[in-house]
DNA sequence: CTGTTAGCGCATTCAA
DNA sequence: TTGAATGCGCTAACAG
């Protein structure tokens, strides 16, 4: 990198002082006369004059930088939160340093520490670690911080949250409603209290329908897959369901626990010429903008993920611009997306 | 942000010198006694000390960190490529500034401009942008830039290119092989270099196999939307898939110039009850993930986006760590990923 | 081996 | 209205 032109360079040829320099330059309202003004404006342009914000971050210790840490960039669910957050952030003048944990906790500690280090005025993160120490350490020490997806607790900061017991209770209701009563459930590892609360959901809807499941028709994953297997849900579901279909009684209905999953669920019943809805139902959980495009479009629970994505980031920016640490806890409702992946039990397996 | 913490007060409370502290703590291989840089090391972490980068990078003008600019995060392509740049980055110790240019000209610029002033070391850009005066002042004022995707002609910088009309002609050539003749082009504007080879690919294809095709069957799209329509190709597939089931004269294969817009295509086709690929063959392109998780998993034209994002990174920063700037051109070659959206033409269209 | 000092680019206090 | 001077946190040249 070649020197850059800096204040002083512009100040030089100006004949002036970097002082007035730099209330020109950055938009200061101090008093300069508007000859001078101009003629700075002028050599700045003339020299191609482009600031550098380390200069300034380290004088006003404000770098209208935000950071994000999510577990899973190439998941759309996840990507349309930073579409989000990112269009909340650029309107409110403010930049993201994005950050993919790969779901290893051990990156997710560094990547927050980086952020720290690199002086990220907040931080919007989905965390995956069940280690909260160094976030708790962090907020101590006046980082602000939003917590979303998988909520933190106990941490002084605003959350926002999903309630995915419900989600998991009306997915199965849902299906319950529909005349099934052999209601399997496919998940990836219960390791974050999002899927655990998604698996109780499930099970609440049973006690209350009074039903009761096969054991071998609960098909969750014993390991979280990390770094870099980039499509590990999709081929979870394919591997849960093959097993699922070993089963010598079949179920009429899969609740599955994310729509990434459940593409491989529908993958791997279409391979064995399984025909959803007609001979097995299928709902998923995110509503993911690709969950309407498979066919048969798949029904599916509703978290609105773009518009969380700018409610974080609007949350924390509020905090950032008004110096106050008022903590806000919102917990986002889920709904049913009817779509075309389940149908009303058929007569032929209600008598079967 | 309360006070941090700062070299200062740690030379202050070990009773030595912020030099010793700083060559002890940014692990400078100079000469410090043990037992002094033992004594540091316990009164930083007494004092819970995280370096404050901005100060370093003021300093030594070294940012470690490269920019990215994409035109859409929410695109399974480009967040594979956004993957598998941060993968190389985060492995060669970088760290990755991403912008979403949404495909407009101006945001691309504005970010450019952002990520210079951040004092990004180097630069991986999908160009939108038609003007690329701005580009090109960046890189004589010494920012290193590779560009991928959108190649940008005649800059002085490496280029990861793909042969896009080789793609377009393989594709086309696919469906010819098949016994189509009818076969339809539907497309986003051919406003980028990239669409427009994909389209002379295809009309190069029907020449040298002396095809002639009816006007209506080539649908693009006449104008780009940009900024935040989320599934913008998506909803595209679906319209002009409908103009073109408008014609009298209906093709039996369609080539779609991406797999989002191919899945619209394949959306309007099933829900106007035609088949695919029995009544009609569908071909996509890029390969992205989803497109194996489709019913019927689409035939496209592979572009292999998870390496290209690797090699982009490893090329700017090999010319980052290198100090040469010896300019690298490469141009990736496609190929046919067969699956099940294209099938050999039945014999009753072909004496229709 | 250790400490003193200068300065990276900028904003801001203070004095004029 | 302008300019000189200071310092943000850190590293590096230099001196000891």
């Amino acid at each position: 990198m070649k020197k850059q032109t800096t204040i002083y360079d512009i100040a030089r040829k100006a004949k002036t002082s970097t002082a007035t320099v730099s209330r020109v330059l950055s938009n200061s309202n101090y008093p300069v006369s508007n000859e001078l003004k101009e003629r700075i404006k002028e050599v700045a342009k003339e020299l191609n004059y482009i600031p550098n914000m380390i200069g300034r971050q380290l004088k006003t210790n404000n770098s209208m930088t935000i950071g994000v840490i999510i577990p899973s960039i190439t998941n759309p669910f996840y990507s349309s939160i930073v579409l989000g957050i990112e269009d909340i952030a650029r309107s409110r003048g403010y930049h993201v340093l994005l950050c993919n944990s790969h779901r290893s906790s051990e990156l997710e500690e560094e990547y927050l520490k980086t952020l720290f280090e690199k002086q990220v005025r907040g931080l919007i993160v989905s965390s995956i670690s069940s280690n909260k120490e160094l976030v708790e350490a962090l907020v101590q020490k006046g980082l602000n911080v939003v917590a979303f997806d998988q909520t933190i607790e106990g941490l002084e900061s605003s959350q926002i949250q999903f309630d995915f017991r419900k989600g998991g209770f009306l997915a199965t209701e849902h299906l319950i409603e529909k005349g099934h009563r052999k209601i399997a459930f496919i998940s990836s590892p219960l390791t974050r209290p999002s899927r655990l609360s998604i698996y109780e959901g499930y099970q609440q809807a049973l006690e209350k329908y009074e039903i009761e499941v096969e054991r071998e028709w609960i098909q969750i994953a014993s390991r979280e897959e990390e770094i870099s297997e980039r499509n590990y849900e999709f081929k979870n579901g394919i591997d849960l369901t093959k097993k699922l279909l070993q089963c010598s009684d079949l179920p009429t209905a899969i609740f599955v626990c994310n729509d990434m999953t459940a593409f491989g669920v529908m993958n791997e019943l279409a391979n064995q010429g399984i025909k959803v809805p007609q001979q097995m139902s299928v709902i998923g959980f995110d509503n993911i903008e690709f969950s309407q495009m498979m066919t048969p479009p798949l029904t599916t629970i509703q978290q609105p993920d773009y518009e969380m994505g700018r409610m974080a980031c609007n949350l924390l920016l509020d905090q950032l611009d008004g110096e106050e640490t008022k903590q806000v806890d919102i917990i986002l409702q889920p709904k049913v997306v009817e779509r075309q992946s389940t149908k009303v039990l058929d007569k032929v397996f209600l008598f079967k």
